[in-house]
Formats: C-alpha cells, structure tokens, sequence
DNA sequence: CTGTATCCGAACCGATACTG
DNA sequence: CAGTATCGGTTCGGATACAG
C-alpha cells in the first residue's frame, strides 16, 4: 500500500500523487458526486428528469454525464421510442468509489466540527 | 457510519453530501495536494523555498497556503529575523487526511487500469 | 425529449512588478 | 524575504434558444 505521506518515497511518491489527481480530476465538476449519488440512490433516470430533478441546465447536465460515461461510472441506453428518450444509471463499477467516498464524509464530518472548535477559541 | 450510497437515506444523506463537498473544498485548488505532501514529507518550509521547489507563483502560494492554514493543515510562524523569514508546517492534523488520501490513491490507480483495460477493448 | 450552439459573467491561474 | 496589486488568458458554469 503506497502511502503518499511516507518520507521515503521516490517513483512511488510520483504514482501515489498522479493516482490522487486522477481521482479528484473524475470527481470534479459541481454536479457529479450529486448525480452519482441520484442515479445509485434511485436507480436509471431520464436526461429531462435529471434536469428536473437536479436543477441544472441542460448544457451542463450533458457535459457532466458524457465525462461520468468516459469514466464507466454511468451507462447511457438510447430507447427506442418516439421521440426518443435517454436511460442513465449509474454502473456497478461505480461503486468502487463507495470507499473514497465513505472517507470523505468521515473526514469532512470530523473536519466541519474541527473548524468550529477551532473558530470558538477565538 | 454514513453511506452516501444507501436508498434509505435521508436527513443522512444531505449530511453525507455535505461532508463529501467540504472535504472535496478543502483539498481543493491546483497546488494544496502537492503542497501538503511537501510539508508533510519535507517538514518545514519557507515561503521562497516553496516557491522554487513547486514552482508556483508567490501569489497562488500564498493563497494556497493561507487557505490550507484556515483549515488548519499548515501553521504559518513569522520568524523574527531581519529581513523577516515566515515558515509554514503541515499540522498534526493534517496527518488525519491520510484515510482519505490513501483511499484516493487506491482508487485512482485501479481506476487507471480500468480505464485503460476499457480503452483496448475498443 | 435529448441534446447542442451561443453568449455571458465569474472564478481560476500565471507572470510580472512592486511594497514593506 | 514575504507577500500583494495588477493585468491577461483560460476554464467553468448558467441562461436561453434552437435542432433533430
């Protein structure tokens, strides 16, 4: 297990940091963890439900889901109906991002209460 | 334990998505990953060295670090030297974003060869 | 219904010069 | 030496209209 903070890494320390901006880079964006958290909670959703439903332009909402789709983290199933209409869920991979995600609500949790503390001693 | 990922949620969940923003906020910005673990595995620092060895502009470091400094990450001390020198420290607690870290790093590097394995079959 | 095109303002980051 | 002021380029997100 690569550990990033370890004074003796090298090439290592390299990888570990390239891993953690690849991480970040598929996460970012204002509206991904939002989506992935509706397409795993409620299962398949419709593009205009999503619009609807997260509150967010259309430009945006597409952008968002294509970059989520280049990452296997949601799948995008065209139904043949008239007119057409788009099915999004999220993928079973997606789930391997539970990990990361549990980390940081634990950690964002504690760190909102650290920064209160902090901000009541002064 | 909180799980962003259960179709239960409810008051939970806000929370979860919450925790997940302010701990994507705080880690957020170009340089504060590379900086930390700088400080963190380097120890001490001043302003100018952090300048050279990021190669960041003085005016996004100083911004990066005063960030990290109100997240309480790094310590700034103004030394009482003439001309005046200002070292900046990764902060115990900053060691606490280790969970998280590590769980970016692994996730990272598996998502890479997913990614890649995805690519080759196409 | 599902997207894209266009336009806009805001945020971000970098280079450089400058102040204390 | 440490940090800020200023400017400029690029990216980001939102609103709206429109195409298929």
């Amino acid at each position: 297990m690569v550990n990033l903070l370890q004074a003796d890494c090298k090439t290592d320390c390299k990888k570990a940091q390239a891993a953690v901006q690849d991480t970040l880079y598929v996460v970012n964006g204002k509206w991904k963890m939002g989506l992935l958290s509706i397409l795993i909670n409620s299962g398949t959703k419709r593009f205009g439900e999503l619009v609807r439903e997260a509150e967010i332009s259309p430009r945006i909402l597409s952008k968002e889901l294509q970059e989520l789709e280049m990452n296997l983290l949601v799948t995008r199933k065209v139904c043949d109906t008239k007119p057409v209409t788009v099915e999004y869920s999220a993928t079973p991979y997606s789930k391997s991002l539970m990990e990361v995600i549990d980390a940081m609500v634990r950690w964002g949790t504690r760190h909102r209460e650290m920064v209160a503390a902090a901000a009541a001693n002064s």
